[in-house]
RNA sequence: GCCGGAGUAGCUCAGUUGGUCAGAGCAGCGGAAUCAUAAUCCGCGUGUCGGGGGUUCAAGUCCCUCCUCCGGCACCA
């Protein structure tokens, strides 16, 4: 069984989970669950970022200790994903010991290969707030942004990572591989990005200032910085690393196969950046292969601006789950969003979308089930189930186009429009006037079966994205779980015994403009 | 300012290498049916494909130009 990886970044542990955490570990989640149902080995991470000065101040107006805020915090997460139903294989934090480990083997092995030096690092630094801020921060006017006072240039020692030594390679990599960054778009910006002559990384801060980090194995006095800390989680949580092991034989430049490279990073398109170019960089100079594809995704907006907690206009997909459930979140974030793309949010749309699922879905199973209770004493009838043998093939096609191109708003609306292919069918079979007519007692029971066979084809496409119902589904439909999808060809549905039972997608009269 | 992307039915958008490409879903209007959550199914869209010019037998689909909108331009997690 083949191996796939793939990660979510890893969420800064100062504050709480919100929409654009949950949709890139909802995203995630359901690219895993996709995977799996295909055969593949699946190790889905995710988890926490958890040193920096933030975490340190943050912990101290708390009256708590960094390790503690962070304790908390990284619970918080892990609360919010079971809640949403994330199947991740791994939650990692930073501050775990093999975490420090490695980062110190990878810092170690940067520095072997003769790419770090020390030199004075220029920034504009607030006293009042003691920390650099950036050119976009600072704005013209040269104030820090939080209290408004002028913030001064100044110098520091730093140790720096040779990044600019890459800067070809990377091109050339980028330009062979025109998938590796997706959409094409974030790849346009990160070739523009690299038209331009690519700086060194200061990689460390001194602890005098931050001391809530990894200390530099050759320098005491500092810390790493959070590129370096954060992005190797990856390869921390894939094992390729040994950090015990003698220096030649911790696993760096190792071909052997393992779960690095990861298949795919999940980020947003805030962090391309660090993904594209600083991470890549990184782990070529320290002879570690590069992720397979990095796929950055768009924000949920909300008419024309970014959701935020400034402005108020937050939607708390936990606060939407407690009147419509998870899967119906769920369904609406993936559906919706055009992978890759920015989406609007619009109370509207969601009730749109959650019909979709109530009265195409929904309904089409209620309705097969209940037929073959009246009809047929809720026993699926043996015999062909062979009708809808074209649209369930070309339904499969385009879902595994979709969800395998990582266009998964198309995949799952190509298994939407089976759904509605099932629900013509029994209109022009007429199951009803079937029933009436003993001379056709055959075709009431080749057409019932062919209903219970898609359904289970249903429930196979839909459980990445609407995992509890499509078990419901499954179950309902006499299976012992949802199959996976090298098992529907050869599924056999006669004589499984069927439960009608409540709506799985139940009306829900709220209006537009009623939640949250 | 520089680079990149987008402007297609009321709304959200599909439209490979130019020639049934003028489409889908939602909304709207009309009809059918009753197994089902009044849930379903069928039928109905002459829209200057942002404006103008050009190439071609033929252009949303290529070239030029203009207009509008959006994104990126690094140590910010």
């Amino acid at each position: 069984m083949s191996s796939f990886y793939l990660t979510t970044p890893i969420y800064y542990a100062s504050g709480e989970p919100h929409i654009g955490h949950a949709y890139t570990t909802i995203l995630a989640d359901v690219i895993a669950r996709y995977r799996r149902r295909a055969g593949r080995d699946v190790l889905f991470l995710t988890g926490t970022d958890e040193h920096g000065q933030k975490i340190q101040e943050a912990a101290a107006a708390q009256g708590m200790s960094p390790l503690e805020l962070c304790d908390l915090m990284a619970g918080r997460f892990e609360a919010a994903w079971a809640e949403l139903g994330i199947s991740h294989d791994r939650f990692i934090r930073t501050t775990e010991a093999e975490h420090r480990a490695v980062v110190t083997a990878l810092l170690e092995r940067l520095r072997d290969n003769g790419h770090i030096y020390e030199a004075e690092y220029a920034g504009w630094y607030s006293v009042g707030q003691e920390r650099y801020f950036t050119e976009k921060e600072i704005g013209p006017d040269r104030v820090d942004p939080i209290a408004g006072e002028p913030v001064e240039r100044i110098r520091e020692k730093n140790w720096f990572f040779r990044m600019s030594l890459f800067q070809e390679r990377l091109v050339r990599h980028i330009e062979d591989y025109p998938h590796w960054i997706v959409p094409a778009t974030r790849r346009n910006e990160v070739l523009g990005f690299l038209n331009q002559p690519l700086a060194d990384l200061s990689i460390s801060r001194p602890r005098s200032r931050i001391n809530w980090g990894i200390p530099l194995p050759w320098d005491d006095a500092q810390v790493c910085y959070v590129w370096v800390d954060a992005l190797t989680n990856y390869v921390t949580a894939s094992g390729a690393i040994d950090p015990a092991a003698p220096k030649e034989e911790r696993g760096f430049g190792d071909p052997r196969p393992a779960r690095w490279p990861a298949d795919v990073h999940l980020i947003g398109k805030d962090i391309l950046t660090t993904h594209a170019v600083y991470w890549p960089t990184l782990l070529m100079g320290a002879d570690l292969r590069l992720p397979r594809k990095i796929l950055a995704h768009g924000w949920w907006v909300v008419g024309d601006t970014k959701m935020s907690k400034s402005l108020g206009n937050v939607v708390d997909p936990l606060d939407l789950r407690e009147r419509f459930g998870t899967d119906a979140v769920r369904w609406y974030l993936m559906r919706e969003m055009p992978t890759g793309q920015d989406a609007s949010y619009t109370p509207d749309r969601f009730l749109t979308r959650y019909d979709q699922l109530a009265n195409i879905l929904g309904n089409l199973v209620h309705r097969t089930l209940s037929m073959v209770k009246r009809y047929r004493g809720g026993i699926v009838p043996g015999g062909s189930a062979d009708g809808l043998a074209r649209e369930t093939e070309e339904a499969l096609e385009a879902y595994h186009e979709g969800l395998g191109g990582y266009r998964l708003h198309e995949g799952f609306a190509a298994a939407m429009s089976l759904a509605r292919r099932a629900n013509g069918f029994v209109e022009s079979q007429e199951p009803w006037a079937l029933a009436r007519d003993p001379n056709r007692s055959g075709e009431l029971d080749r057409t019932l079966a062919t209903l219970v066979r898609t359904l289970a084809v249903l429930a196979a496409m839909f459980e990445p994205v609407v995992p509890a119902k499509a078990r419901e589904l499954a179950t309902r439909s006499g299976l012992d779980g949802v199959p996976r999808f090298a098992e529907l060809r050869t599924l056999e549905v006669g004589e499984l015994a069927v439960t009608p039972g409540t709506p799985l997608f139940p009306r829900v009269e709220a209006r537009p403009g009623s939640f949250g």
